[in-house]
DNA sequence: CGCTTTCGAGACTGCTCGGTCAAATATCGC
DNA sequence: GCGATATTTGACCGAGCAGTCTCGAAAGCG
């Protein structure tokens, strides 16, 4: 029949994810992406069709749990729901490690694009509507144990503890993931939510 | 003597300030920027010296007040400290308006660029500690003023009210600003740090 | 083995990029 | 008005951009 690709295509897309979370859209040239997975200029456009297609296949690929656990796996991940939202805030400043880049693919592609695309737009804000969601059912639950301070409103809190995510994520892409400073400011939003002072369990 | 500038420096910068700002640094061409400002290619040079110059110039130039009053002014202009942070988190939401995008510049910045570029990295980490110590004055204040909930600590508050208000700043790049959901969020947070309910002066 | 079909390497396209240059032009003190 | 100086203009530079094409190579089938 025909020659058999030479490149796994999925691996091909996973190191397109990490070299596009690191160094944006814009900042990223096809010669940068045929250099780094190893493949020539025919193959990526034969297989991926544009820089544009490969940015939003390597977007959903992240989105879907390619660069480690989703937020809803961590908020699942844990007998109580306070621990897991801590681990949620936790995940969200870990420094790089090995070829996995500080912070997050989808808030980077957020600030790069705005609203302006909307395909990119579509997919970023289903991402921040999800997180909310599975926030909210984990302080749902949290209430639920009894572990949730009173007066703290499930719904809004959940808002707040997404945008307080997608900060948390800023700062790690500055660099400033694995301050002493960062951590408290996780412990204060934890207690807040009604979290006793916690012993790292690492 | 000399030929005399036709064209108003300061206000070219303001320009290229709010260009930057909403198509971030690879994503503006030097094309763009002479279009923008109505200069010519070389005016542009001879007067600013390199795109990166121009960049770093208008960077300096949101962070000193051009795009709106800064943190510390926000912190500083209420009476009581809690409404002033209210205010900062408000303002950090705020729709575009006229040529003024939405989200923040210094946010932007820090995210396309992350600490790959130490000019920048200096004066976006720069940004965040202000941003951090304005803050926690604003919290010291108010819990001399009896304002704060008790077992809310300053510091720790501080760095995460900060990482929050970089999250919301993400939020409203996204177009997310004007929402009744990210109204109710900062409201969340403020009842966290013991604020009564707010009804609304605008 | 030979045929067909897809793949891969790299040259190539037209275009835009950031940055420079020479020449024309405007302003000033005199 | 004149000469000196600085600015504007628009052409120009080499390099790099995203994307295409050609052609030789390899794989499956008979």
């Amino acid at each position: 029949m025909a020659r058999t690709k030479e490149f796994d295509p999925e691996a091909a897309l996973d190191t397109a994810m990490r070299l596009f979370w690191r160094k944006g859209y814009e900042g990223t040239s096809t010669s940068d992406l045929t250099d780094e997975l190893g493949i020539a200029r025919a193959s990526l456009y034969g297989t991926f069709g544009s820089k544009h297609a490969l940015y939003l296949a390597a977007l959903d690929r992240f989105l879907s749990g390619a660069a480690g656990p989703t937020p809803a796996d961590i908020l699942a991940s844990r007998e109580s729901a306070l621990d897991s939202i801590r681990d949620l805030l936790e995940t969200s400043v870990v420094p790089p490690r090995g070829d996995t880049p500080a912070g997050c693919f989808a808030v980077n592609a957020t600030v790069e694009h705005g609203d302006t695309d909307p395909e990119i737009a579509r997919r970023t804000t289903g991402n921040v509507s999800r997180l909310e969601t599975a926030l909210y059912g984990a302080l749902l639950r949290a209430r639920a144990e009894g572990e949730l301070a009173p007066g703290v409103d499930p719904k809004a809190a959940a808002t707040m503890l997404a945008a307080l995510n997608h900060g948390l994520k800023v700062l790690a892409r500055a660099g400033e993931g694995q301050s002493d400073r960062i951590r408290t400011a996780i412990a204060s939003a934890m207690s807040m939510l009604g979290a006793p002072p916690h012993a790292d369990t690492d």
